[in-house]
DNA sequence: GCAATCTGGACCCAATTGGTCCGGATTGGA
DNA sequence: TCCAATCCGGACCAATTGGGTCCAGATTGC
């Protein structure tokens, strides 16, 4: 299975919350964690990694919290993805450094998973934070819980 | 990163050279360790898996080998993905199980990967073995190698 | 000056993955 | 008939990665 990381499930999700409870003031990291149900540090951790990739902004201090810098219609998941998992790419010998593989002179793929990513990143991009909010509620999957 | 395992990496190496190897007859896991570069344990795994998938077929006895079940060029990436990795998709959450996320009362995102599921399964679908395989050599970049 | 909050980092534990190995089954040839 | 070569299925171990926690410091408002 092509692995995203929890932290980015995490992000989306505190990105929607941080939307509702904002009103035009800043919500705390404590604040969101009981909203969102995930433990605090947790939550703080995320902030701090879209904090610095611009995607929000805190503000220290006594009455401080974490403010989007724009709205989450118009925040693109793949700068989500690439805040928190880094570059979009399928495998790790894509970016054509050199060094890294051992088998470099016999390998057939090297540098050719191009195609592949640029693919990728073409169906990301137009997927909007909102959109994921957005998205119809869960259908119960009947088969699944027959299947049991 | 969106990381892919490396064992599908070596599945489409493998893959590759397997139907270079091919003169209508099999190929043994050994030739195409040392055809590919990687350890024979390794190779032996993969084809384990891919003959388990279908994608090639296994011959055992003093002549036996291993043998493409069609060309690579009408086997989809996908197809590869899905024998090693599993079924694509983002998340663990995201296949609409349930009692896998403790925070399921409040999670705002569950099941909302869908779209972007989707979305990577089209970018992915239409791209063959051969098309990997087929891609312009390596062109090193200059800019990398200007930089260190 | 104090309390509340973000910031940046180090740190540890668990899980997944990469990789190896072995016994058994099967097939072809001597 | 026997033997060697090969695939098959599984168990097994080591290591890297990621999830998660915590703490000291900086900043801001009261």
């Amino acid at each position: 299975m092509l692995r995203l990381s929890k932290l980015t499930d995490y992000a989306v999700v505190v990105l929607t919350r941080l939307e509702e409870a904002e009103e035009g003031g800043v919500t705390t990291a404590p604040v969101l964690a009981a909203a969102t149900g995930l433990a605090e540090p947790t939550v703080s951790k995320v902030l701090k990694i879209l904090s610095h990739a611009g995607l929000v902004e805190g503000r220290r201090g006594a009455a401080g919290g974490y403010r989007l810098t724009r709205a989450i219609a118009e925040m693109p998941l793949t700068e989500v993805i690439t805040a928190i998992d880094g570059p979009i790419a399928l495998t790790a010998c894509v970016d054509n450094t050199f060094g890294l593989c051992d088998a470099e002179a016999t390998c057939p793929v090297r540098g050719r998973w191009d195609p592949v990513n640029d693919a990728i990143r073409r169906a990301l991009s137009g997927i909007s934070i909102a959109d994921l909010a957005a998205a119809p509620a869960i259908v119960p999957h009947p088969e699944v819980v027959a299947a049991e």
